[in-house]
DNA sequence: GATGAATGAGATTTCATTCAT
DNA sequence: GATGAATGAAATCTCATTCAT
């Protein structure tokens, strides 16, 4: 009995917030109304309020999900690759393979409002920076590994690298959610030159200087 | 008489503006109210409805402002330098100057902001399309020409070169609006490293392959 | 069977209405929620509404249980006494107990309440107001008897001597409803004093005057 | 120019709590709602809220401002006569005067709102019980001194002596309330007969016993 | 009979905007 | 030009009541 409530009260919950991604995806936070969260979950609003406090709780539920699903078993099967190079173009495919594909538009979109709000509410940017967190640790395990094995530069900051290796994933969801017929693959295929050392061609510097 | 008339105006718009752009990156633009940013600006109501018409056309008007500065102007400058490596490394150094420094935490919040409203307002959006592919297109003058030196792949696609310049930038800004404190320097150094072939230090793949 | 039933019934709305009466001694009757009853009398919605129309009828029945009990009993025990000094005495005793002892505050504080509504709706007023008659009309026939026995100035409107009695019985339920730890014995003792004469101990009129 | 804003000010607040005071009166204060009182007031919601934070600030101001009249003064006065019978007697017209009149009823009525709230709202109690106590002192020196002078048995404990006082004042004002058309001069009569010696003409109990 | 999730009207409160002074 | 009190539509949230299970 207890069971068959508490299913109902997550499917419920999960119902709500689905909702209110949509809506927010659509207009931001503070723009959608209780009504039309009500109106997409196809629920009254004293329904609503049963499962969430107040709005302000949907939208750091909204927050929360976003994403909750499993960086760290991307991160986990990339470390399985045989070598860094593949290692990450593996990691590559997996994360954009995200910014692609039905509702990713809404997804990549949401991201937006999430970062605003985070800019600006103090609990939500707490969840945000303890996730991000979590697999920064990871990334950087990794980044490491690689400098070890001498394939990326050992003089440079291993965070840095982390960094713009989210600058790279992060920049490139906010061009979809712009324009999301902008195409991904030839951005991956950037990516992947860039990390992996066939970006550029050029000549490099004489290390007798510098 | 118009001139003065037409400065005061200017004067008056701009303080207005500046005061609500500092609301908006502490509160985000939806829950900013009218009266804040009277309050901010040290106007009343009436006086700021005399220069704006609505609350939109500040929201308009902030997000115009935004880096209005000298995009061009930063790539004019680097195109000077004499090969593509001091460009890209001048680039990088005039982008990135940005971020840090007094008020830089409010630009990199109101920039949040402002993508958010990109996401989600087609107006604001139009805007900043626009200006993004004004500067989207300088770089990627600067870009073919670098290939055409064949310092960059030239198999890459150019636009998507330049979009993960820009994100390098963007999602960079977005770390720094989350947490003032990440250190620039080294991340600079990074992208310095990326950009120009000192990051990848392993072995390359076999060009017979692939 | 319609006799356990009914039994049933009863004990339910009794069950019902005391914690309804807690509630509202709490909170007061608008402030209250069904919730709060259906919580206090450990009833689900549903079934609270299976023994009362509506929180209406709820406020009704707690209005008409209190004091429900027995006024006209002490009445008529009171008659019994000897002469009017005793009898006074007897009934400032019987009803004064009823302001202390277990339970008391929450029953002052009810009257608050009550006489709250009672100044605001119809129907309670009604009740109320009959009740009280029943009680003013025995008291009456007390007092009347005094002036007879010459005990009372026969001077003195019968009605407003009673609601002097009222007064001092329910300006003093005010009073500890306010504050639960004010003594009643001291206040008794002064209640006595005035009725049966040792309260004013200076100098009366000089008869030949007024 | 900052004094015709504080009276425009104080102006304002008064219509509010004044055009409240007749709503709760009326209906009492949960039931009454904020557009009740903006139509009451004559006056939008918006305006309202400018000169109140919420409701319950208004309730709270409309209790403070029941009787802030002058009670103080009445026993001012009163004090001044000659010898305690006379004082007693001015002191009962001067209160008892209150409760007749035009707007008297809903005086009346909304005094039963507020020992309501009294009894539930822990704000409300403290500004109350101030007030009470500011009065009650004032009497009880009266009570004192009646006391000295041999006019009142000096037994009595002073304390009860006064909340008789109040007693019989509160319980008429709630006789009153339920019934507007109680007629207040027998009544009087009754009070000034109980409290200057003239109400028990019977028989003294023997000063042997007790 | 009992449950408690759902309803939806309605309450309080906010805030962009206007306009008399 | 400037002010800021006033407006009132609309937002969030509550709660008495119902009804499928």
């Amino acid at each position: 009995m207890p069971k068959v409530s508490e299913q109902h009260l997550e499917a419920r919950k999960q119902q709500i917030v689905d909702a209110a991604f949509q809506c927010f995806a659509r207009k931001g936070f503070h723009p959608t109304t209780m009504q039309e969260i009500c109106a997409e979950a196809d629920l009254s609003a004293g329904a609503v309020y049963r499962y969430f406090e107040s709005k302000q709780a949907i939208i750091a539920s909204a927050c929360d999900v976003t994403q909750e699903t499993s960086d760290q078993e991307l991160l986990a099967r990339a470390i399985e690759a045989p070598d860094t190079r593949q290692m990450l173009q593996g990691l590559a495919d997996a994360f954009f393979s995200r910014v692609d594909g039905p509702d990713a538009t809404v997804q990549n979109r949401a991201i937006l409002q999430l970062w605003a709000e985070v800019a600006v509410n103090d609990e939500v940017r707490g969840t945000f920076k303890e996730r991000e967190a979590t697999i920064a640790d990871g990334m950087r395990a990794i980044v490491v590994e690689a400098q070890e094995r001498d394939d990326f530069d050992v003089g440079l900051d291993s965070q840095s690298v982390v960094r713009a290796m989210f600058a790279l994933y992060d920049g490139f969801r906010l061009q979809k959610a712009i324009d999301p017929s902008t195409p991904t693959a030839p951005y991956v295929t950037v990516v992947k030159a860039l990390l992996t050392g066939s970006f550029w061609t050029g000549a490099m510097p004489d290390p007798a200087k510098t």
